[in-house]
DNA sequence: TTCACTTATATTGTATACAATATTATGTAC
DNA sequence: GTACATAATATTGTATACAATATAAGTGAA
């Protein structure tokens, strides 16, 4: 049997690809998710998307408002303030533990993570970089070994990554390939206060890439998965 | 119109019953949660049903294994461990950030949670008791005014529930009255040390009380909600 | 009895049908 | 043309029907 071979699963495929459409920037902050056209695109029922959506909507990366339908949510300025706050006072302790726990073979995979962010960046796929560098905040969050930060986080970073599309239109974060390296740097030699003294100085720097005065553009919904149609 | 008359709401309503069923301890860790035996509970349609399994499953107070149905939650002494600390991180954040901005309807409708508490407890109902602390810690964190801390702290504070009806049978929560309420005092006068200090030794005694060698009993369903029968 | 295997039942997973609500379009008065 | 009321449409909310899977019951052989 095939190793690589997933079994498919629709309703993590219905999520996975609505999540993967937002976080890719492809649906922007705000835009109206349409269920039937949601049913059309991934040839699922309204069962599964409803499903989908409820799940992201506990993320917070959806906002359902009754009877009024799902949108990608678009947090304002003052909730983005708390979001990021919010990592800070996570994502320290996750350091912390992650200098404690930290095994070779999770170095090397976090490496590896470092890397294809790298290469995405080098292709001026930021969207795609933005993605991998997510991926890279949880996956230390996972080798620190704590489900509930886990989970919290893979909230948070969604959330982030929607503030960043909204708020920081500069490539501020093109320097986050350093930021990320020293801070493996420092779990892989079990420096915690060096790698809290990084995560919060990396986690300022998202901040202060951000210009909270002006809005974003909205997407429409057809376009953004216009790969898909067949 | 009337003030106290909310608008019947379905899918809350049934997600409501279940949480407190579980919360007040009427629906022990592990019970199998069956869906058309809560739909004749609740009288509702299974899909309503699954809504609220799922969004008690995301707050990761009950566990959906594919093809078997949703059980209550039964953390492990592992991932007990893990939740205390990640409470122990996120509200020590909370009560420095409540000591900044508490207000004095804040202190009173705390002091008013701290009341109903001991109330509970003077009628020796420790498992509302039990309830209405998480629901002062809760509102802790709305006062803090961070969103994500409130939405991560409701998952985490609804797991500790659990892990004490599983690993508390001592009575040890009983001091928590006086905890809450020098907590509340150092809140009122904002010192972010000792309030910090308090949060630190309440959730330090919440850990002490538990005694993580024994297994927990569980309930049956129809039991557990006998007050339904009509 | 006990184990394996088959069949029947119960339970969950998904799609669809219908109901309730909101949105848009149309028409009419001013 | 604007504003308002009304009708037509579109969209979401909920219940039910059917499919897939798991569990339990039954049957026979060792």
């Amino acid at each position: 049997m095939s190793l690589s071979l997933a079994k498919q699963d629709a309703p993590m495929d219905a999520y996975r690809q609505l999540f993967d459409g937002i976080l890719s920037q492809r649906l922007a902050p705000g835009t109206k998710l349409n269920e039937v056209e949601l049913t059309l695109l991934f040839n699922v029922s309204r069962t599964l998307i409803r499903q989908a959506l409820q799940r992201l909507q506990l993320e917070q990366v959806v906002e359902i408002h009754k009877n009024r339908g799902a949108f990608v949510a678009a947090p304002t300025p003052d909730l983005a303030e708390q979001i990021l706050l919010a990592r800070h006072t996570i994502e320290l302790a996750v350091v912390r533990l992650a200098c404690q726990r930290c095994k070779l073979a999770d170095v090397q995979q976090l490496q590896h993570m470092i890397d294809l962010e790298q290469s995405a960046i080098d292709q001026g796929d930021m969207a795609t970089a933005l993605r991998r560098s997510g991926e890279f905040h949880l996956q230390l969050a996972i080798v620190a070994g704590n489900q509930p930060f886990v989970h919290a986080l893979r909230g948070l970073i969604s959330q982030t990554s929607l503030i960043i599309t909204m708020y920081n239109h500069g490539g501020g974060n093109a320097c986050a390939r350093d930021e990320h390296s020293h801070l493996l740097e420092a779990v892989r030699l079990g420096d915690e206060a060096q790698g809290q003294t990084l995560m919060a100085h990396h986690l300022g720097h998202i901040a202060e890439g951000c210009d909270f005065t002006q809005s974003p553009q909205v997407a429409n919904l057809k376009g953004a998965f216009a790969h898909l149609s067949s």
